[in-house]
This record gives C-alpha cells, sequence and structure tokens, in this order.
DNA sequence: GGCAGTTCTGCAACCGGTTGCACTATCGTG
DNA sequence: CACGATAGTGCAACCGGTTGCAGAACTGCC
C-alpha cells in the first residue's frame, strides 16, 4: 500500500506541558486566554513553548473549538482580469485578521461552483463567492449554513458587496451627449451577469434623447469584442460602451481592422477600468474599484462572523477619461 | 464574551452509524477502506451517509490521518498576468486529485512569503512556490519538512517547473537578426528573478555580431517600460526584447508617445505571450506557457506527495511573431 | 462433529487541541 | 481565628474521524 504515514513529528502541547511541567490545559491557556492564568506561568510556558518551535495545530484546533481560520474565495475566472486585484486585495484584508484563503476557479460552470464549495465547507468558516453562477436556491442554502458574502450578485437578505455602475454609467452617457454623440452602441454582457442587468437599465434611463442601439456580445472576451464591430457599424451609432474592458479591448481592435479610427471617427468606453491604461488609445472606462470590492467582502464577511446580521455594500463608480473619445465629427461614421 | 460557539450541525459519522445500524467504524471503512466490508455493508452505508447528506470532517480526518487534503501556492503579486493562468490551472490538476488550494499572495515580498508559509503549513501538504523571493536557505529549510515544488527558481535538488526561455529567446534573436537588425537593446527585469537571469544569458550569447545593450528597469511594470523607452532611444537600437509583456507594452506606449511607430520605426518583443494578443499592434512575444506550468507544478507535487524523488520539469518556449517586428528601415531611428 | 481459516464487524484508543468543572492555595474581612 | 471569595491550576471529557486488535459468524475440510 501506500507507504505507511509517518506523521509530521510535530511539537505538541503535550510535549511543551512536560518541559514545563505543567499541564496540557495549562499550555493551551496560556496561548488562548491568558487572563486566567498568572503572568509568570505564561510566561514561562511561552518561553518553552518558543524554545521547541511549538506551531498548533489548526486541524486539532478546528476539531475542538469549531473555527478553521480559514475562508475561501469563489470566482468564474482567475484569469479574467477583473479578479486578480479582488482576491489580492481579499486575501490582504484577510491576512490582517489571521484568516487562510482558499481560492476556487468555477471555470464558470455553477456544477464546478457548487463541487468547490462542497470540498470545501467543512473546512472554513464562510465564503465569498464572486460573480456566482449558482442558482438562488444553492446560494440561499449555503448561506443558510455559513456566512456568504456575494460580489456583484443582488439577493436580498444575502449579505453583499455591490459595485454600483449607475454613477459612472451615467457619467459615461453624459459626457457622449456632451460631445454631440446622438446614436449610441451598448456591448451587452452575460444575461445572468447582475452587472449587466444593472449597466443595461443605468444606461437606458440615462440615455434620454439619445437612440440606444443594445448589441449582444455573450461570453465576454477579446474575440467577441471584436467580432462585435461589424454589428456597431450596421447600428449607425458613432460611440459606444462595452461591459468590460475586455470586450472594449476587442472592439478597438476590430475598429483598427476596419480602419476606423478611435476618437477621431468612433468614441469608445469601457468598464471596470482594468486595462484602461494599458490599451492604445488608453481607454476611457467607468472604474469598478475590484480592489476596494475585495477588501470590502473580506471586511463583511469577518464581521459577519462575529455577528451574523445581514448587510449590503455598495461601491460607487465615477468615469475616468482617457482617450478614447471625443467630439463627434460631421461625417460620423462613414 | 464571544457568542458561544453553536457548531455547525453537521451529520457525523455517528449519525450515519445510528441510521445504518452499525458501528461508527464500519461507517469510517465504508469511505476509506470499502474492500474490508461486505459489498452490501457498503451500499448500504453509503446511501444513508447520502440521505443525510454527510460530508467528512476535513479537520477530523487530517487530525487522525496526518493528511489534510490541502495545498498552498505562493505568488509574489496575483494581479501579475503572469500569474492568474498559472494558478488557474494548478487549481484545476490539484482539483482532479482532490486537493484543495490555498492562495498566498506576498507582495514582492519575502518577509511576507515566510509569514504566509507558516501560517498555512500546519494545514497543508505540501507548497508551491512561484517566483519565490525567499532565499535560498529559508526554502530548503521548508523542503526539509516538507513537499514543495518551486516554479521558476532554480535549486538543486529541489523539485522545479522551469520555464526554459532559451528556445524562444535564440528564435527572436535570429528574427532580428534576419529582418536586419544590427543594434538591439534588453529590457532587463529584477536582479533576483531567475527568469532574468536566464534571459540575460541566453540574449547575449545567442546574439553574436550584434551590439546588445542592457537596460534595467528594475520592478517590470508598465510604468517602468514606457519610462525606459528614453534610455533606449539615447542607445540607438532599433529592436528591443523586453523581460515581460507588461514592460513591452508600456514601451509600446511610451513609443507612441514620442511618435516612434511600431513596427516600422522599432521591433518590440515581448516574453510570457501574457497580453501579445491584445496590445495594439499585436506583440510579438516568448510564449512562457504559464498554464502549462501551473499544471506541471500541480502534477509534480502530488506526484511528490507519495514518493519523495526531487525532480525537475522543463518547458520549452517559442517565439510567436505577430505585428510589432519588422525589417529595419533605412534610417532606423530618427 | 470439530477445527482451522476467512470474512466481516465492533470495541476502544488515539490524533492534538479546548473547556466545564472541581480542587487547592491564598487573601481579605469581621 | 474562622470563613467566604478569588485566583490559579489540573482532571477528564469532548470534537469527529481512523485503525489495531479481537471476536463473531460462516465456510470448508478431515
Amino acid at each position: 500500500m501506500s507507504p505507511r504515514l509517518q506523521r509530521a513529528p510535530g511539537v505538541t502541547i503535550g510535549d511543551i506541558a512536560a518541559a514545563a511541567r505543567v499541564s496540557r490545559s495549562t499550555v493551551s491557556r496560556a496561548f488562548t486566554r491568558p487572563q486566567l492564568l498568572s503572568p509568570e506561568t505564561v510566561d514561562h510556558v511561552r518561553a518553552v513553548a518558543t524554545r521547541l518551535g511549538y506551531v498548533g495545530n489548526q486541524a486539532a484546533r478546528a476539531l475542538s473549538t469549531g473555527r478553521f481560520g480559514n475562508i475561501a474565495v469563489v470566482v468564474p475566472d482567475i484569469a479574467n482580469p477583473f479578479f486578480p486585484p479582488l482576491v489580492r486585495s481579499l486575501q490582504s484584508a484577510a491576512e490582517t485578521a489571521d484568516l487562510a484563503v482558499f481560492l476556487g476557479d468555477s471555470d464558470e460552470s455553477a456544477e464546478r461552483e457548487a463541487k468547490l464549495i462542497a470540498r470545501l465547507a467543512p473546512q472554513v468558516e464562510g465564503f465569498v463567492l464572486a460573480s456566482s453562477r449558482l442558482s438562488e436556491e444553492l446560494i440561499r442554502e449555503l448561506a443558510a449554513t455559513r456566512p456568504v458574502v456575494l460580489v456583484n450578485r443582488d439577493l436580498d437578505g444575502i449579505p453583499r458587496v455591490l459595485i454600483d455602475s449607475s454613477g459612472g454609467m451615467t457619467e459615461a452617457v453624459m459626457l457622449l451627449k456632451k460631445l454631440g454623440h446622438q446614436r449610441i452602441a451598448y456591448l451587452a454582457g452575460p444575461r445572468d451577469s447582475w452587472s449587466d442587468q444593472q449597466r443595461r437599465e443605468v444606461l437606458t434611463s440615462a440615455a434620454s434623447g439619445l437612440a440606444v442601439e443594445v448589441i449582444e456580445v455573450g461570453r465576454p472576451s477579446y474575440a467577441a469584442g471584436r467580432d462585435s464591430v461589424s454589428a456597431i457599424v450596421r447600428s449607425g451609432a458613432t460611440a459606444a460602451i462595452a461591459f468590460d474592458d475586455v470586450v472594449s479591448q476587442g472592439v478597438l481592435a476590430g475598429l483598427e481592422l476596419r480602419g476606423i479610427s478611435v476618437p477621431s471617427d468612433f468614441s469608445l468606453i469601457g468598464c471596470d477600468d482594468t486595462l484602461a491604461a494599458l490599451t492604445t488609445p488608453a481607454l476611457t472606462s467607468v472604474s469598478a474599484g475590484a480592489a476596494t470590492a475585495g477588501t470590502a467582502a473580506a471586511k463583511l464577511l469577518i464581521q459577519l462572523l462575529e455577528d451574523p446580521t445581514a448587510e449590503c455594500v455598495t461601491i460607487a463608480t465615477h468615469l475616468v477619461i482617457r482617450a478614447t473619445t471625443a467630439a463627434v465629427t460631421d461625417g460620423a461614421m462613414r
């Protein structure tokens, strides 16, 4: 069979107890509730522990306390540039609360997401589900079991962090109006994305007086953006707002292929501000503060671990104007 | 104090034992060593377990077996586009071996990396350290304790996955030669990066007959790339190879600012192929196969858990030619 | 019919912590 | 000086699994 497991020969509280000539309980308390012991005892035990290189066994601790000191963050695709900053700041915030972070990548599949969650559930205190693809039912079921924080998913009664695009979207529309555009396109993202739904609504209501053409691009990707250009041209729009920056970048490439130059012939605005400064020309985009959302989600979850009260954090957005927007030219698109 | 912990009311083997009218040992064996039980018992117990929604408690299992079913991957910066694909494929491979993945982001700091590792060590079976900033000594110390796989760090005797840039770098130099460039620049990355050291060496040895100017850009970032353009111009080079794609993108922006057009006035080659297709013009780059490296690292670690034999996996690279390279023009740079 | 050999199952100890409770000094007070 | 309060420590049970060992039931064979 498998080679007989030789346990890691870790130092246990038993060893310390023996070396310090106290009981195991005392060793345990020296770390968890020092106020119950005399200061000398605490010092002594801790000194011995340090000398022996003691590191508490998390599994054993978890077993008796029911606390694991771990949380999990699940994302649909860590390779999508929206998520790394989010995960990064989340892990950083978790670290300050001495929580370790499991990462799950569901590969955009609800099924895999459910599996990951089931696998992780027995060893985490709570979950952060970012842009979850799970059904509302499953999420509520999970949330009944343990603390769950959603990011960009709006389920009443479940703590969530929502990046509210309305501010930035409204500014975006206003800017285009001011620049004289009269017919604009919205390159819409996945139907089941809360962010897309919100952006759609805000855009159409803010765009009174403008003609708005909604073009579905499906899964937001570079290729999808590039391929949507023909539809954009057909729509007669002189400007577009895209579901995210990845799509925008595809659109930029597609426009270039057709010899349509940005921003003189066509204006483009992205969302999320993940790549914005990196495109050529630099993309005007609605900042989404993924990093802020990560921190907020971590804090919310940490707070939730102490006091299970539902809450909703909203993060405001604003427009970052760069080089892909300009006044509409006379001939508009040729 | 803290609200008295109400343990998660999870189903335990005790509950199943009672419901199935067998002992706890039998329940345990139904999952871990079914060959010891009669097939009917196994079926029966499993059926009951499923009906009750049993999920094994990982902490308890870990306590008695010493196996956690978790691994950790530590990266310097998950927001750097090289790492997400790596982490993604690593987690996917780990999943098939039923291992859960902890993610640590050291924020480019050796100290934080050490802290993360200490925090995670008591609950993981092994580590994948990607582009570790840790001292050789600390890494060896850790590796003595438990399985460690390094990515892009070359420590003799420690299992590691190395992305070998020599193939792609050589092709890159050959291409530039063929295009008639005679003076090229290398935009060098962090001194303590193994990848950078390797690229430097390969480049200088492959570039016999060419003048090579090494320009240090320090921490590889968009801004660093953009700001290095003046040094490039000063060097008189007509082409450059950059440490990574992020730097390249910065260089593209910097060149544009100066009105130097790519590739007609200047040729540029990146490394890692992380953003390559997304730039304008699309970047010629040395593919690094971060995703492949992630899978390889996971497999190596999994193998290492069974059979602790040091191994080294090397991943070959090649050049992907896109639109930022062209024959040198007469006037070269103005 | 008796006995050795298998196959299956249960008992009980153990992994390494935590914690309710009991016990013993020690102290302050009347 | 007696007595209750309080502080400090230890005992032992418990968390939820795993596993060595022993015993029961069944088989086959002499």
